[in-house]
RNA sequence: GUCCCCAUCGUCUAGCGGUCUAGGACACCGCCCUUUCAAGGCGGUAACACGGGUUCGAGUCCCGUUGGGGGCACCA
């Protein structure tokens, strides 16, 4: 599968569902693997056990799953490097704190976590910046260490940070050269009293175990860094290459959150969202190959991705213009293909037409794919827009529709020539339809606008209707004529 | 508070010192097409946050200000 030795991972943690920011990073991981002939590994990164789910787990990798985002190893397809979920991985922690004790890059803690409170807290009242864990234990005498362990005093494994480090320096791929002040760090926990390790610790252990070459996530962990180069140094592993990409904003410029409507994948896909759709609007924000493209189907963003296009800033999610590249996706299907797997999809989940044989209403089926597919923002929307066909002989005329259409000094007229016309048809196709009631109009000295808007509001029940002559011949000509009748009963009554 | 990141139309972005009177796309507005609604075609409004430098020349480089965002947890 490989040729070099790229590999980059996503590490979700599974607490809650895969989020638009999360969901990016993972396409950007994905396509710069594809894009070098790289393996893109996926990881469970689960060691919160409070909020860690199973079915977080599950909603995640459906959700890579529908954005046809394949992962190399991980979850469900194994690999080299495995365990790939970090629950599965303690003993590989705990082997190399151990490690780390024996030679003199970690050490215990006793402090207590009220102890390490009061003392951010006293920072914080006497207004002096707060300088991170003062080291109280790093200096312990090892008879004074193995004494408090005896007597089952509860500790935290701190990470000994070189007290002459000098500045650390990432070279990021997006952000290019960023310097971090070694002094900024104090000696963090890299194992809890409880024996679970910390993120900080846990994740450079299995990056530099899963030899990831490509450190590709949010800029939020971008102040992480230099903890993590720490743990490599002690770890005597190779640092790997890091680039970090920008945050994802709601409309409002604040981070997305609930308030912002959708933000999890799930969501975009139950309402009816295209995955390729999808991927291509996200691959988009934050990447941009040259400034003109707007659409980049799934294959050339795997091979043309790159992270020297990647933008800085972060960017607003726009709903609107996810919106309209949905459509194009949907515009570039061809009628058969949006009937088989938009249009009738769709009328059978909605429990409109019963899962059939495609071919035996294949006719039916392309012009309703024809009549919609213009008109259609997400798939779910055909229901509404064919929902007509289904309300019977009688349907329920919207009060607008009587007023307007059916209400003007015209409308009977054109209502009984309609009637007249079609009564006698003997074949009952679009056209033909067209052809019968184009000159109706003329004929009884009433304007277009009249003539159809009586028989749209008879025939559809509304004023707005996919175009009439394709609606008329999928209503039926029994069905259609019985509308007529039945909208001229309503008149009476008005 | 402190450290770090970011700053071009409302939004996503192109731009890597002269080709920028700043280009594309979404959105918005107008016109055309039209029996509704769409779709489509054509056109339009709209941006280099501010202040200093550097340079013959700055959207592009440097410094500062302002404004956003993130880290500083026994969360990830």
């Amino acid at each position: 599968m490989t040729n070099n030795n790229i590999r980059v991972r996503f590490a979700p943690s599974p607490t809650g569902k895969l989020h638009i920011g999360g969901a990016r990073t993972a396409i950007f991981n994905w396509a710069f693997a594809r894009a070098n002939q790289g393996n893109f590994v996926l990881r469970i990164d689960d060691t919160d056990p409070e909020r860690s789910t199973k079915e977080n787990e599950r909603i995640i990798t459906d959700a890579l799953s529908w954005m046809g985002l394949d992962w190399d190893e991980g979850p469900g397809v194994g690999g080299p490097y495995g365990p790939y979920k970090q629950m599965e991985r303690m003993e590989r922690y705990q082997q190399v704190v151990n490690d780390l004790l024996k030679r003199g890059l970690a050490y215990p803690c006793f402090c207590t976590q009220e102890e390490l409170e009061a003392a951010r807290a006293k920072a914080k009242a006497e207004k002096n910046p707060y300088q991170g864990y003062q080291r109280t234990c790093r200096e312990l005498s090892h008879e004074e260490v193995t004494k408090r362990i005896q007597a089952h005093e509860p500790y935290t494994i701190r990470i000994k940070v070189p007290l002459d480090h000098p500045d650390i320096v990432i070279d990021d791929l997006v952000h290019g050269r960023v310097v971090f002040s070694a002094k900024e760090l104090d000696d963090f926990i890299i194992m809890r009293s409880d024996g679970t390790p910390t993120y900080n610790f846990c994740t450079v252990v299995d990056d530099a175990d899963m030899k990831i070459s490509h450190i590709i996530r949010g800029d939020d962990h971008l102040s992480n860094t230099p903890r993590q180069v720490i743990v490599y140094e002690a770890l005597g592993a190779p640092v790997p290459a890091f680039a970090h990409i920008s945050m994802i904003l709601g409309e409002d410029g604040k981070k997305l959150s609930k308030r912002h409507g959708a933000t999890s994948v799930e969501e975009y896909q139950l309402e009816g969202y295209e995955p390729d759709a999808f991927l291509n609007y996200l691959a988009l924000l934050g990447w941009s190959p040259d400034g003109e493209t707007t659409i980049v189907p799934r294959d050339v963003l795997a091979h043309t991705f790159s992270l020297a296009h990647v933008s800085k800033n972060p960017a607003t999610f726009d709903p609107k213009k996810l919106d309209w590249i949905n459509k194009q996706y949907l515009s570039n299907m061809s009628d058969e293909e949006f009937a088989k797997t938009v249009v009738e999809p769709e009328l059978v989940k909605a429990g409109l037409e019963k899962r059939a044989d495609f071919e035996k209403n294949a006719s039916r089926y392309l012009i309703m794919a024809a009549i919609t597919k213009p008109r259609v923002r997400v798939a779910p929307d055909v229901v509404g827009l064919l929902h007509f066909l289904y309300t019977g002989p009688t349907p329920s005329i919207e009060e607008k529709a009587i007023r307007k259409g059916l209400a003007s000094g015209g409308a009977e007229a054109s209502l009984l020539e309609a009637l007249e016309v079609l009564r006698g048809a003997t074949s009952w196709t679009p056209e033909e339809i067209d052809t019968a009631l184009h000159p109706c109009p003329e004929r009884i000295g009433v304007s277009n606008k009249v003539f159809f808007g009586a028989l749209r509001a008879a025939a559809t029940g509304s004023l707005v209707s996919p175009p009439l002559a394709e609606s008329i011949a999928l209503l039926g000509k029994d069905l259609f004529l019985a509308r007529l009748d039945h909208a001229l009963d309503v008149m009476k009554c008005v």
